[in-house]
DNA sequence: AGCACGCCGACT
DNA sequence: GTCGGCGTGCTC
């Protein structure tokens, strides 16, 4: 297709714009260009346009051609959105890498990029048609239904009219209405993003005369709830230079009466503006501070991998002071005059982070992240497009922004598997695709981690990064002391209380005692992940899923943590009868419990999914924590994240064996990394803290690198296992998941593809097998992983092999109801 | 994704 | 018979 730039052609030219739509469909659609909009209309512009019958849908241009499509007529854009493109070049290539490395649609790619302001879609809304008088004896028991509900209200969605009826297909019933021209159909654009605009209140002129403003006090003598509400905003102007009607309102609880009789007299005079949703931070700035010895060499040795445009590694133990390296080096990138982002996993992007950054670097910091809401994240979108941001700190979804000029990217905490996305599509990694994006841009990139992943520490080793070492904590604080909970000795002398090893028991009491913090790490939520008939074995299944149901107390239901079943808990066996019903495992809402009991004075919190799910549920604890208000946090990996409080002297892991043994190639690799992380969280100021670790296998080599902070010694046998069983990262991985709700059709389906693989792969292809969970959401799930050697084979060969094999797939018939979800790099 | 079309079972 | 469920194919 010929690429054309915006700006050449006249009004006589025929122009078609191929578009991206936010959808999973294989293809991009060409629509016509209305003449009027031939000088306008741009590459990365947002377009309205209708797709199929009614819909419409807000659409991304992504080339322009004089060539009228051959085998269709194009439909005309209905509109532009956009002055100037939204998604810049750099941003479409970015778009395209991301859909054919993850082997997704680019609809998608846009989907998860575009804030959801930004993409309108239409809603099919039905209403009344005033004009045309019925008769409403002549409707049936449903048309009546249907008119009787939008006599109530106004416009009824489809949504609205199956529920109305109660049953699923009203398309038919809403075509014979709006024949009968009973009903008006409209498509409906949902609202985009509207800045903020706010009233500000001024004082006349004339008032700021000493004298005038005398007067007029006299003159309002007769209108006391006037003059309490001119001293409340005089009161005001004395402290910020400028007040909103909203404030005013509040600070005085003063009546609209009395503010638009001011307002009528024109002594208060009125302003609309549009402002920023972000309320500027009052925080004192720190320009200068100075690097430990140890900070500087890093510091020195990073630029200078940076310099010779290599991603860098850096590899510092927990407080070791990364945070203010990586300050240094945004200070570097904006003096350059160019933009940096640093990206953190969402659950360490905490206020404390957020304020660190401001305080060095002002109003400069752009944050984005999912608990913002859509108007918000539109801004920060629109802020960083016009330059007005020098930094971004954000979760994975900021490698998104359409940046004009990135100097720098910073990927702290890069082991994190929570900058990989699972679903839904595209299944990105943003570690990955950072590297790809600073190619993109020409920046530089700095990895960061205390416990770096495998594959990217074996990237450093092999020179593809520069590797930098800070092992040193800041401040010269020691690295704490851990030690291992024998748990089958402790139940031989008898000395575990309930869950809890002597050990940890009398350590937490200690802490307490001298006003120190105790975190408790179980990674596990809920309170028993299973029940079990004493009698006859009964298990509770999910209905949904082949999974136990997990016991949570606080409202004393069994839930699925795969589907979000629930059910209520019994105390008689269902199967047999018996009330034998024991619990097996514990999770972090028991050890909630039963610390209670046992340290009745302790205050204690609980920090996981279910006790953090409201907007600043997470944000409280925190504080809370933080202030001293709470003794004891359990949590699950949650508590391991980049916190940092100065005040925890004692870290408790309460089962290292369920991760130790979990059935994954990397949950060596995990174990490592979760157990330092959360150890790091102790003693990080003045004194050394404790890390006490239960297991049955208390020689357990992992646990005994951690102890030792050997980092090395996992790398190195991690390594070896690696490339002994065909594992990043010497071999890349695909996995295929084939989904279908009757088990006969998952296997047949399964099969074929694999067969079909095969043929093309060989051995490279294996399974298929059940996964873990068989059936989840009641889709029956047989998982094909697909393992590629990374030298000597080309991965985009494979992925087409893989396409061409799934193309076929679907020109059987009995697989059309099959279906399939690849993820690349499935880790 | 959403919507139309067409085929098939179970109800007035 | 027909209504409503569900599979199948198409959208510029």
């Amino acid at each position: 297709m010929l690429k054309l730039h915006t700006g050449e052609y006249n009004d006589r030219v025929t122009l078609f714009a191929e578009v991206i739509l936010p959808l999973a469909i294989s293809r991009n659609y060409t629509y016509r260009v209305p003449y009027e909009y031939n000088q306008s209309i741009q590459i990365g512009q947002r377009v309205v346009v209708q797709f199929g019958k009614n819909k419409i849908y807000t659409a991304l241009v992504h080339q322009l051609t004089t060539d009228a499509p051959a085998l269709y007529e194009a439909k005309y854009i209905i509109s532009i959105l956009d002055e100037r493109p939204l998604v810049t070049e750099n941003q479409l290539r970015l778009w395209q890498w991301i859909s054919s490395y993850y082997m997704c649609y680019i609809g998608e790619v846009m989907n998860a990029a575009l804030p959801t302001a930004m993409k309108l879609a239409s809603e099919t809304k039905i209403l009344l048609n005033r004009e045309q008088e019925f008769d409403k004896n002549l409707l049936n028991d449903k048309e009546f239904l249907v008119v009787e509900a939008l006599e109530v209200k106004d416009e009824l969605s489809i949504n609205d009219v199956m529920k109305v009826l109660g049953q699923k297909s009203v398309m038919p019933l809403i075509k014979s209405l709006t024949e009968k021209q009973i009903v008006l159909i409209s498509e409906e654009l949902n609202n985009r993003y509207k800045p903020k605009i706010e009233t500000f209140v001024k004082l006349h002129r004339v008032y700021n005369d000493q004298n005038q403003l005398k007067e007029l006090f006299s003159i309002l003598e007769r209108a006391p709830k006037q003059v309490d509400l001119l001293m409340v905003y005089l009161r005001l102007s004395k402290m910020q230079p400028s007040i909103t009607k909203k404030q005013l309102m509040e600070e005085s609880g003063s009546s609209p009466a009395a503010f638009n009789a001011l307002v009528e007299k024109d002594i208060f005079r009125l302003e609309k503006k549009e402002v920023s949703r972000f309320s500027e931070p009052e925080i004192e700035l720190i320009k200068n501070y100075t690097l430990s010895a140890a900070q500087q060499t890093a510091f020195e040795e990073i630029s200078e991998g940076l310099s010779e445009k290599k991603p860098v590694l850096l590899h510092g133990v927990t407080a070791s002071g990364k945070t203010q390296i990586y300050i240094k080096l945004i200070e570097n990138c904006i003096k350059e005059g160019r933009q940096a982002l640093y990206l953190l996993p969402e659950i360490a992007l905490t206020a404390q982070m957020i304020q660190r950054l401001q305080a060095y670097f002002g109003d400069n910091v752009g944050v984005y992240h999912s608990k913002y809401n859509d108007n918000e994240r539109a801004e920060v979108w629109q802020k960083t497009l016009n330059n007005q941001y020098k930094i971004i700190l954000g979760a994975r979804s900021s490698v998104f922004l359409p940046y004009a000029n990135l100097g720098l990217i910073i990927v702290d905490e890069e082991h994190e598997n929570s900058f990989k996305q699972f679903d839904p599509a595209p299944r990105y990694n943003a570690r990955d695709t950072a590297l790809f994006l600073a190619n993109l841009h020409g920046s530089n990139i700095l990895l960061g981690s205390a416990t770096p992943s495998v594959e990217s520490y074996y990237n450093a080793t092999s020179n593809r990064y520069k590797l930098v070492s800070l092992n040193e904590r800041f401040g010269g604080v020691q690295l704490p002391e851990i030690q291992v909970a024998d748990l089958q000795q402790e139940r031989k002398q008898k000395s575990m209380r309930s869950h809890f090893s002597g050990l940890l028991y009398t350590e937490i009491e200690l802490a307490l005692n001298r006003k120190e913090q105790v975190i408790l790490f179980q990674n596990r939520r809920g309170y028993a992940p299973m029940l079990m008939c004493g009698t006859c074995g009964f298990t509770p299944k999910c209905v949904n899923c082949d999974i136990s149901l997990t016991y949570h107390k606080h409202d004393n239901k069994l839930h699925c943590h795969y589907c979000g079943f629930k059910e209520d808990i019994f105390y008689r066996c269902p199967a047999c009868g018996s009330t034998q019903v024991e619990q097996k495992g514990f999770g972090t809402e028991k050890i909630e419990d039963e610390l209670a009991i046992l340290l009745p004075n302790a205050r204690i919190a609980r920090m996981d999914l279910d006790s953090t799910r409201s907007k600043y549920g997470y944000q409280q604890l925190i504080n809370d924590f933080e202030e001293r208000k709470i003794d004891i946090l359990v949590g699950t990996q949650m508590v391991t994240k980049g916190l940092d409080f100065e005040n925890v002297s004692l870290i408790g892991v309460l089962n290292a064996d369920a991760m130790l043994n979990y059935p994954d190639f990397r949950a060596f690799e995990r174990s490592y990394q979760l157990m330092t992380q959360v150890s790091g969280r102790a003693g990080r100021r003045a004194s050394r803290g404790k890390v006490i670790v239960q297991s049955n296998q208390p020689n357990h080599k992992v646990i005994e690198w951690v102890m030792y902070n050997k980092y090395d010694q996992l790398f190195k046998s991690e390594l070896a296992e690696r490339s002994g069983f065909q594992y990043p990262p010497f071999y890349r991985l695909i996995q295929i998941d084939i989904k279908n709700k009757d088990l006969n059709q998952v296997n047949e389906s399964a099969e074929f593809l694999a067969k079909e693989l095969k043929g093309q792969l060989g051995k490279r292809v294996l399974g298929p097998e059940f996964p873990l969970i068989g059936r989840i959401r009641n889709y029956y799930i047989k998982t094909l992983l697909i393992k590629v050697e990374k030298e000597g084979v080309s991965i985009t060969k494979v992925k087409q092999v893989i396409q061409a094999a799934i193309d076929l797939f679907y020109t059987q018939k009995e697989n059309r109801n099959s279906l399939i979800k690849i993820d690349v790099d499935p880790y």
